[in-house]
RNA sequence: GGUCUCGUGGCCGAGUGGCUAGGCAGUGGUCUGCAAAACCAUCUACAUCAGUUCGAAUCUGAUCGAGACCUCCA
């Protein structure tokens, strides 16, 4: 098999991937701030690495994969006031913060669930891991890289410059930093704007609140990766993924704390996964700009015209790279709608087929090929989606009998597509779950096909158009061919 | 304002110095009692201008336009 290439947000290149430990490989993704309902660009991101895992597991890896939940120290902004976003939304609800934690964290779950996504290995919170956090700010003052101001803990960034590369991943100069700062009201704390918090004080209002060797206090967000990813991953991993919107400064920040905590760069290969747009512009829960998942199944979205199944979504999502801007629009996902189906029809049609002696002019070795190449390069789930119709198209000819397919070639299409659509890009088999209400229903259908046919037999085409008519409303239609007619259930 | 990315046919989206992904929509055909589905064929492209090259949508420069980050954000 060839090799795997990633893009690398570091290097600005696609490398070959090699795991530091052959045969196992270290994953750590920036999850959620769990202070309200995951959105759907939300979604992608996450998304865009289930996919990364579940390659990498087909592979054969054994990947553990840490996906954290920011549940604590994620500030509305930068200032010396900003509020942490939980406490914030807990006292406008008036309940705890580990209430509002709570909801949106099972919220977030439930929402990838329906979408299919494989669970991490461990999903650590910032909460659970204050002890190390602490550790973490107590080696990076000791190393001098830190100062305490009025309860505070800030990292001194110039200072970590003069030795390091400050902005070596975002692509930025510290003079340009400094240059178009915005000075924002009550930084006075800090010796230089473009310092960042390890550890802010607590008012006495301020409910989220932890002991420390510098009072009462809680942790900054951008330790909190630091301390997690060391902890389970340890001092050297081989990705970090994360929003494009991490990038800077979160991203850049963690590298700084882990260059001076552990004294080498933290990370091999850095994967940043690009935006969704909604109307051009981000989705973003701060703008407004933004739709839920929930959205898509009720289908009550000023946006969306109908609903759509989380498989339409995810084929949706996963039609675009997850390194360029996808926008979202009605109009796309209808279209991705109409293919999905296809799809996912030619998966039932596949095992209807019959074999004969030998495959007419269609490579399955070479297309079965082609599909990894497309992984390989980056995971080019498009690349893929785009091999996966070739095939598709293979099978419709194979059923029209314009094409042969030999048994040996059935089973590799077979076990190829399974690995791809249901194992990689994880979309959902809807021919699983099949239950008794499934069976009958099936027996059900067939007897209206086998009545239509009699009238049809008898020219009855009143009878047997309003057969097709009524199931077709109700949603389940039927397809003639010359070997008879199939029904497809919406 | 600074940094970066992008601009592909009716829509969405790959790709790349010569061999014109794919899906959806359109058109013509096969099939059908009529349809639908499927299959076959087919039409729309590479923002603009200039340069490098035997050859550029792909490289370079300029222009215009869009977006991301610079402040919380997946």
């Amino acid at each position: 098999m060839r090799d795997l290439y990633i893009y690398n947000s570091l290097s600005s290149k696609k490398e070959k991937f090699v795991p530091n430990q052959q045969g196992h490989v270290g994953m750590y993704v920036c999850g959620p701030t769990v202070y309200s309902n995951v959105h759907v660009g939300n979604v992608r991101t996450f998304m865009s690495f289930d996919m990364v895992y579940r390659y990498l597991l087909h592979l054969g890896y054994k990947v553990r994969y840490v996906r954290n939940i920011t549940d604590a120290g994620h500030l509305e902004n930068d200032a010396d006031d900003g509020e942490d976003r939980i406490a914030k939304k807990a006292h406008l609800e008036k309940i705890e913060p580990m209430e509002v934690v709570q909801r949106y964290t099972v919220d977030f779950h439930n929402t990838l669930n329906r979408f299919n996504f494989l669970t991490p290995s461990i999903e650590p919170t910032a909460t659970g891991h204050i002890i190390e956090q602490i550790e973490i700010i107590k080696q990076i003052l000791e190393k001098g890289f830190a100062y305490e101001v009025n309860g505070s803990v800030y990292f001194d960034v110039l200072k970590y410059n003069q030795e390091n590369n400050y902005g070596e991943l975002s692509g930025r100069k510290i003079e340009d930093l400094i240059h178009n700062t915005r000075t924002l009201d009550g930084q006075s704390d800090k010796k230089n704007p473009q310092d960042f918090a390890l550890w802010k004080r607590a008012d006495p209002q301020h409910i989220m609140r932890w002991p420390s060797p510098w009072g009462i206090g809680f942790p900054g967000w951008h330790l909190e990766c630091t301390a997690m990813s060391t902890k389970y991953l340890g001092k050297n991993f081989d990705i970090h993924g994360g929003g494009m919107d991490l990038k800077f400064p979160h991203h850049e920040c963690e590298i700084a704390q882990a260059e001076i905590c552990n004294g080498n760069s933290p990370v091999n290969t850095w994967m940043h996964a690009n935006m969704l747009t909604l109307n051009g512009q981000k989705m973003a829960k701060s703008t407004g700009n933004f739709i839920l998942p929930n959205d898509f199944f009720t289908g009550e979205s000023k946006h969306l015209s109908k609903s759509f199944s989380a498989g339409c979504v995810r084929f949706f999502i996963l039609q675009a790279h997850y390194r360029s801007v996808l926008d979202f629009s009605n109009d796309a996902l209808l279209a991705s709608e109409k293919g999905y189906n296809k799809l996912m029809e030619s998966i039932r049609i596949l095992e209807t087929l019959n074999s004969s002696l030998k495959t007419s002019d269609f490579n399955i070795e070479a297309w079965k090929e082609s599909c990894y190449n497309a992984m390989n390069d980056d995971f080019n789930s498009p690349i893929l989606i785009a091999e996966l119709f070739s095939v598709v198209k293979f099978i419709n000819q194979v059923k029209d009998g314009t094409s042969t397919v030999s048994k040996e070639d059935l089973d590799l299409i077979t076990s190829t597509l399974n690995i791809f659509v249901f194992d990689v890009l994880g979309l959902q088999n809807m021919n699983q779950g099949a239950n008794q209400y499934k069976e009958k229903l099936k027996d059900t259908v067939e007897l209206l096909i086998k009545m239509r046919a009699e009238a049809r037999i008898n020219k009855d085409f009143e009878l047997s158009d309003k057969i097709r008519i009524q199931l077709d409303e109700i949603g389940i239609q039927l397809k003639d061919s010359k070997d008879g007619t199939i029904f497809k259930i919406d």
